[in-house]
Parts: C-alpha cells; structure tokens; sequence
RNA sequence: GGUCUGGUAGUUCAGUUGGUUAGAAUGCCGCCCUGUCACGGCGGAGGUCGCGGGUUCGAGUCCCGUCCAGACCGCCA
C-alpha cells in the first residue's frame, strides 16, 4: 500500500500507529547519525526520522535522498522530542523502518517552497514544479471552491448547464477571433468562442429558461496582468426576466459565493447610472471603498484670467483628505504623475487648505484667498485637506483625474484588499462612436435591448440611447455584466442596421439567430462572469496567472510546451495553408 | 502598433568614471555533526556577462540592431 494517511493529517492521536506515507522530500537535514526529512504531499508536510543506530542500511538509502525525490516511507508515529509549533503534525514524527525511492528526481531549478527564489519566467516554464508550491495550490484550491459555491448556487435555483460548442462562426463585431481551419472544407475557417452569447440565447428560445455554463472563453488581443488570451466565464441566461429579476439573481451568487468561500456578507449592492459614475468618479467602474468623488468648478474657476481653465472643458477637482501637508517633492511626483503619457493631463493645480485655516495654491497669481476658499466649500474640502485640480477637454481629463485618485488613494493605503465593495453600474449607453471606423458599434454587444424610451434617439442622437446593460464592480474592477436581450427579430435588424450592418452581412453573420427569433423567442437577459479575474481578486491578487493552472505568458505564449508553434509542411497541405511569415532575425 | 524596465553562476541579484583574475547569497558536490525544522561547521565545483555588430589600446559597463521576459498605452462587442 502506497499510503495510509496523507502528510497533513497525523497528530499526537495517532501515537504508535504503523503508518504509510508517499509524497516528495522537501528538505533533509542531516545531522550525521540522524536523520529528518520533511515529507510533502498536497495536505502537508509530515517529518521522518531516520537513526543509524537503528538500521545502517536504511540510513544509507535516507542519506541518498534529494529533493523532490518521489518516495514511500513506513514506519510508527512517534511523539516528537521537540516541536515545531508551525506545523499542523508538529508534534509527532514518523520513524521509518521501511523507506522505498519511487522515483528519482533532478535537482529542481527553482525552490519549491511558499517564497520561492524562481523568476516568472522560469516557474512558467516549470509550471507542474512551480504548483506544487503553498500559494498556487492554495489559488487553485480557491478557484475549486468560488467554482463549486457559484455551481450549488445555481443548481439550486433551477439552473441547468449546457455546454455550446467551441468550433463556431467567426463573427465581425467585437474583439480578434481565433480561427481554426477546417481541414474537410478547405479554405474555411472556424472561430473559438468570444462568449457563447448566441448559443445562450438560442437555448432562451428553446426554452431552457435557466441556462449556465462553466466555460472557456477565446479572445486573440494583447495580453495583460488580468487578461488571458483564453478565460473562463460564469455564463448565465434566464427568459422572462427584467433587468432587476437578473440584477438580484446575481446579486445573490456573488452574496453566496463570499458566504461559503470568505463568510463575509456583503450585504445589499448599491447601484450607480454610467452617468453618475463618469460624473462623480470618470470611470465606468468606480472604486468606492473611498470617496474623493469629482467636484466640477467651472463656473466657480473661469473667467478669472486663468487661461489653462478659461480654456478648459473642465474643470474637475477632488480632494485628499489630511494631506496638506504634502511636501514640494510629493506634489511634485504627482505632477509627474498626471504628466505621463498614459494619464494625458499636462499639469496639475493644487490647493493647500491648511489646519490654520489658511490657503496656499499653485495658482496664488490667479486666485485670492476668498476664491480658494469659495472652491474649498465647493470640494467640501476642511482645514488639513489637498484640493487637487485638472483641466481639460472633458472626457480625457475625467480619465486623467479617475488615474490620480486611484493613485493617490494607492499612496494614502486606501486600497484595502481585505475590503469588498461591490456595485451595479446601470444604465450604460448602447453604442459608442468608433474613430477608426468612423461608426457607431455597440458598447456590449449588438444583442443588446436599448431602454424602450431611449429608442426614438437611435436614429437622431445614437450616443444618447441607453441599454438596458449592467456590470458588477468590485474594489474598481469589473468582475461580471450583462443585459437584458433583444427578442424581436424587427428590433434586432433595427440594431444591426445602426450599427452600419447592411442587411446582406447582418443575413450572412447571423441570419441563424434573426430566424430563431421568428419563431417564439422569449423575452431573456443574462450576464457573465470574468471567472480567473474574480478569484483572483478573492485571493487578494491583482494577477489572474497565478490563479490558471497553466497560462500564458505576455506574448500569448505557453513557454512550457512551446506553444504556438510552427506545424509541418504536410499538416499545411492537408489544411490548404500557404504562409507568408517576414523572416525572424536571430 | 507604441512607451518603459530588465537579461551577469542552477537560482535571485551586486558589479563604481570603460581598466588586473567578474563577486555575494542561496542551491549543488564532498567531509564532520544524535533533536533538527531556513539545522550548523569546514572545504569544493560552478560564467558564451542573451545574441550580432560598432566605438576604443581596452567593453559586463558606451552606441546601434536584434531576441527574450515583465509592466503599461492602443486593443479587449
């Protein structure tokens, strides 16, 4: 028998009993007529001894053991001599009598233990090694965990999951598809999944009113720290449903998941509009584990010979509660902040309201002091605060203020991730102006209901038209969202053509789904979750690597297997393939 | 497509203004050690300074190119 207990689970309960034990040496310490080894398995470490005195012939093999040598120890339970107070089977050990090397092992590039000393690079390319670590197997234990919590959530409330296919249609909306040849029909080619959003709604008309589906999802853009050329998604659709029958639908999941997997309550979700969520915070996923909402100071600002405001579509302020005492050199980094070109602002203006009540600014030559404090009264700011102001075209400088707070709330340590704040974004417009395309495209997607009331502006102000779209935020980052559908084939083909699809391609790409809609498709809506991104965050990370059991690198790579690769001449053959790759230098 | 950072021993890193034989820690190997748990002590081996070119009497160090890795912008319905 391999084993009788695993290496996490003996204690001083167990004294005397003969036991085995299989799993990796993790370490040996060999102090010359005795032996400890600490033995590894996925439950935990349990310490072996070995004594020369006892049985030479066995100390010998002891003493040939290397690390994350594969071995099976059998021996009797013994209290320790000296605890280790750190380990759950701390108090005993096992004296082994029958010691038997399963497999060898090469000496390990990296260590494995919880702070290990390999690069990125090297753990990836030695991912099985690399999970055999504390963090990663504690990250995918989490990751099994949200999985069965959203899973029992959903089975009991009626949900059933269907799997939809991989191999599907490319489509041209949306982001980059990845493309499979078919090998039967030469020159064509399948498309992996962005999302199955049709098939999902497909199910709706057929009639399978609560659909979910733990699945893979495919996306061929650049990567990022929490973006996966292939992700997974909680996908969930439900028919006869407004958007606030989905809204507390998925309310409750993430209620139940952080119930069963952290025993928090996160109580009942505020809810924002896009507009007040741009206005107040210019982000459509605000974090509000804080405040330092936006103040707009135009009218109280212009007008005063000031010409970077005079100038300015906005002018927005927010305020760092207790920091007028910032120093020349942090005011200073924060310019240099705001400056970046990533954050796009060309200055920042500051407005120190000191605990003596009085004010000193950047722009003192503009503005007196009874001005200063008229936009301290603006800002809600108190004696001991920092106003912090940019200007600009509107849009850009919400964005460029949205980075400075998030940034200054980082240095203040507002950002604590032991925090869980969520929020509903509601209410988010329908379609958004493409530049490059010069055209409308739809924010979400082109399935997407507009607010019944907003359809009249489709074809005289498209950009005014809201959806009846949602997307879960927590601590800033958007874990889920979703919409209520269209189910008209008449409003779908309206969509479509808003969205400068003629009504040939609008046949050709997704005729399939215009024709379910002809016969009885349910009025449905749904949502998804970013699956990796919200177990990451629930582990605390901001990195989904760390929570995939096998991911990619920056560049799209799997340098474990080396993958994508080229394939041979005879595969391109079969496929009806001739490349076309610039030549590599070397 | 773009910006930034990095690439030196198995690993993580240091390496000054360009100057003798490129260092540390850890790991690895050998010897010693009966209560360790990051065991300890002594000794040893280990280098294409990513690659190519250039400047120079001389390049790990400066310049150009390139590859690889990471972060970000664009992109991500």
């Amino acid at each position: 028998m391999y084993r009788t207990h695993h290496c996490g689970e003996l204690n001083i309960g167990h004294l005397n009993q003969i036991v085995a034990l299989s799993g990796w040496v993790q370490r040996t310490r060999d102090l010359g007529e005795l032996i400890f080894i600490d033995l590894r398995d996925r439950y935990g470490i349990t310490q072996l001894a070995f004594k020369k005195e006892k049985d030479a012939e066995l100390f010998r093999l002891a003493k040939s053991l290397g690390r994350e040598f594969v071995i099976r120890a059998e021996g009797i339970v013994v209290e320790r001599e000296s605890k280790n107070p750190n380990l759950p089977t701390g108090e005993i050990e096992v004296v082994v009598n029958e010691l038997e090397i399963l497999n060898q092992a090469k000496t390990p590039p990296f260590t494995i233990e919880d702070e290990t000393d390999g690069g990125d690079e090297l753990r990836m390319k030695y991912r099985y090694l690399d999970l055999r670590r504390g963090p990663l197997k504690r990250n995918l234990e989490l990751r099994h965990k949200v999985n069965m919590a959203a899973r029992e959530y959903l089975n009991t409330k009626g949900f059933i999951e269907v799997e939809t296919p991989f191999l599907i249609k490319s489509t041209p909306e949306g982001a980059r598809d990845f493309v499979v040849p078919s090998r039967m029909n030469p020159g064509t080619f399948y498309a992996l999944p962005q999302s199955p959003q049709t098939f999902k709604q497909l199910l709706m008309v057929a009639g399978y009113d609560r659909y979910y589906q733990m699945v893979k999802c495919f996306r061929d853009e650049d990567l990022r720290a929490d973006r996966q050329p292939e992700f997974s998604q909680i996908d969930c659709e439900m028919s006869f449903v407004h958007q606030e029958d989905v809204v507390q639908m998925f309310e409750g999941l993430v209620r139940h998941i952080f119930q069963k997997v952290k025993s928090i309550d996160i109580g009942e979700v505020p809810r924002m509009t896009y507009a007040d969520a741009m206005k107040l915070y210019g982000s459509d996923k605000p974090d509000i584990r804080f405040g330092m909402t936006f103040n707009e100071l135009n009218g109280l600002v212009q007008g005063k010979g000031f010409k970077v405001f005079d100038d300015a579509e906005l002018v927005v302020a927010i305020v760092a509660k207790g920091c007028s005492e910032f120093t020349r050199k942090q005011l200073d980094a924060l310019t240099d902040f705001v400056k970046r070109p990533q954050v796009g602002a060309s200055g920042l203006v500051y407005v120190k309201y000191n605990t003596d009540g009085s004010l000193k600014s950047s722009v003192d030559k503009f503005y007196d002091e009874s001005q200063l404090k008229q936009w301290a009264t603006a800002t809600s700011a108190e004696p001991g605060d920092l106003i912090l102001v940019l200007a600009g075209a509107e849009e850009k400088t919400r964005k460029a203020m949205n980075d400075l707070r998030l940034e200054v709330a980082e240095q203040l340590g507002l950002r604590n991730p032991d925090e869980y704040k969520f929020l509903w974004v509601v209410d988010f417009p329908l379609l958004e102006w493409a530049e490059d395309d010069q055209r409308w495209v739809a924010r979400h997607h082109p399935f997407t209901r507009p607010k019944i009331e907003d359809l009249p502006l489709l074809e005289t102000n498209p950009g005014a038209v809201r959806a009846s779209a949602y997307d879960m935020v927590l601590n800033g980052t958007e874990i889920g969202g979703g919409s209520i559908r269209i189910h008209e084939r008449l409003l779908q083909e309206q969509m479509f053509d808003a969205l400068g699809l003629s009504k040939e391609e609008a046949e050709e790409k997704f005729g399939f789904l215009l024709k379910a809609f002809e016969f009885g498709a349910p009025p449905h809506g749904g949502l998804a979750f970013g699956f990796d991104r919200l177990v990451a965050l629930i582990g605390g990370a901001d990195s989904i690597r760390d929570f995939i059991a096998f991911p990619k690198n920056n560049a799209g790579r799997d340098v474990m297997l080396d993958a994508p690769s080229i394939i041979d001449d005879h595969q391109l053959k079969e496929l009806a393939i001739k490349l076309e790759v610039p030549e590599k230098t070397n």
